[in-house]
DNA sequence: CACCACCCCTGGACGC
DNA sequence: TGCGTCCAGGGGTGGT
């Protein structure tokens, strides 16, 4: 579930722990989760953690050195931050289970790669269904050019007129645009569906017919919404926690996520879900009149 | 090019 | 209580 405000979260959490730390080694408990990681291994021991990035849904890991460690949570992925054992823990909320014990740390099932800092701590990628991973580079270009490169702009940054060039190009509908990280990258299935409502646009209106009008609105509130969603630590469903297992509250602000056949919380309508682009959407006919769709 | 079904995978919800 | 079934979904692929 996460997206854009979940993994900025994460962004922020991870800068103020790790940057400055030095890796003393790479645990691949996964190998397979990884792309090129026996390199990372090599190319990260001894390094530190120089800054924390982030475009779309995407992190990267950058070492004073240069390497980068680009990690895409998926649907359940974790990056938490993992105090030394006998050390005093400084977290408002402790990650997840961490038992601790003999001077070792344990970490959650599903842990796949672990990155060991000179002063015991750790940061671990955990991710249940592995639809997440973690690619290396050997530089901030190679992850540009070979991945954040063939990504739309970060969803915090496009502008107006980008968003409409690149809406103008498909005659796809407005939602499945909106999901494509080619176009612009951050939304997944819970914004697009808050964002439509709150600009009161119907999912399937016809993309290429957005007018500039229109794309500045949908800029102007994907940016509020974005912020305030970042504001609220992200939107916890289920999986999502921050880098210290803090869960998000802004799931509790959805309008229209996870509500189909509720009321529309401005002008009361039963909200219709269907699905949409394959994904389950919610939207209200009223507020947001377009296309007709059968009702499921 | 657009759209679809399908796949990856696990855990939580729900029905019996 | 326990087991089976369905569903969630980002992203990639391969077929229509």
């Amino acid at each position: 579930m996460p997206e854009l405000p979940e993994v900025e979260t994460v962004r922020r959490t991870l800068e103020r722990a790790v940057v400055g730390r030095r890796v003393v080694a790479v645990e691949l408990r996964r190998p397979d989760v990884v792309c090129d990681g026996e390199t990372m291994s090599g190319a990260w021991k001894g390094d530190s953690v120089s800054a924390v990035l982030r475009h779309g849904k995407q992190l990267a890991l950058v070492g004073e050195r240069g390497c980068v460690a680009c990690v895409h949570l998926g649907m359940s992925g974790r990056l938490c931050v993992y105090e030394p054992p006998e050390g005093e823990t400084h977290n408002a909320h402790p990650p997840p289970a961490p038992p601790k014990g003999r001077g070792v740390q344990t970490f959650p099932v599903h842990t796949h790669v672990v990155w060991r800092f000179m002063d015991g701590s750790a940061l671990a990628f955990t991710d249940p269904r592995r639809f997440g991973g973690v690619w290396c580079f050997t530089d901030e270009a190679a992850l540009q050019e070979q991945r954040w490169g063939v990504l739309g702009p970060d969803a915090l940054t496009i502008t107006p007129g980008r968003l409409h060039a690149e809406l103008s190009k498909t005659q796809r509908g407005l939602k499945a645009a909106l999901l494509d990280q080619h176009l612009v990258a951050g939304l997944g299935n819970i914004y697009v569906d808050e964002l439509l409502f709150a600009t009161r646009i119907a999912p399937e209106r016809c993309a290429a017919a957005v007018t500039r009008e229109e794309a500045r609105r949908l800029v102007g509130a994907m940016r509020r919404l974005l912020i305030r969603a970042i504001e609220a630590g992200g939107s916890t469903l289920r999986d999502y926690v921050d880098a210290n297992g803090s869960p998000g509250s802004y799931a509790l602000r959805h309008k229209v996520y996870g509500r189909g056949g509720q009321p529309c919380r401005r002008c009361r309508a039963v909200l219709r879900s269907d699905l949409i682009a394959g994904r389950t959407t919610v939207w209200c006919g009223r507020c947001q009149p377009g296309a007709v769709v059968t009702e499921r």
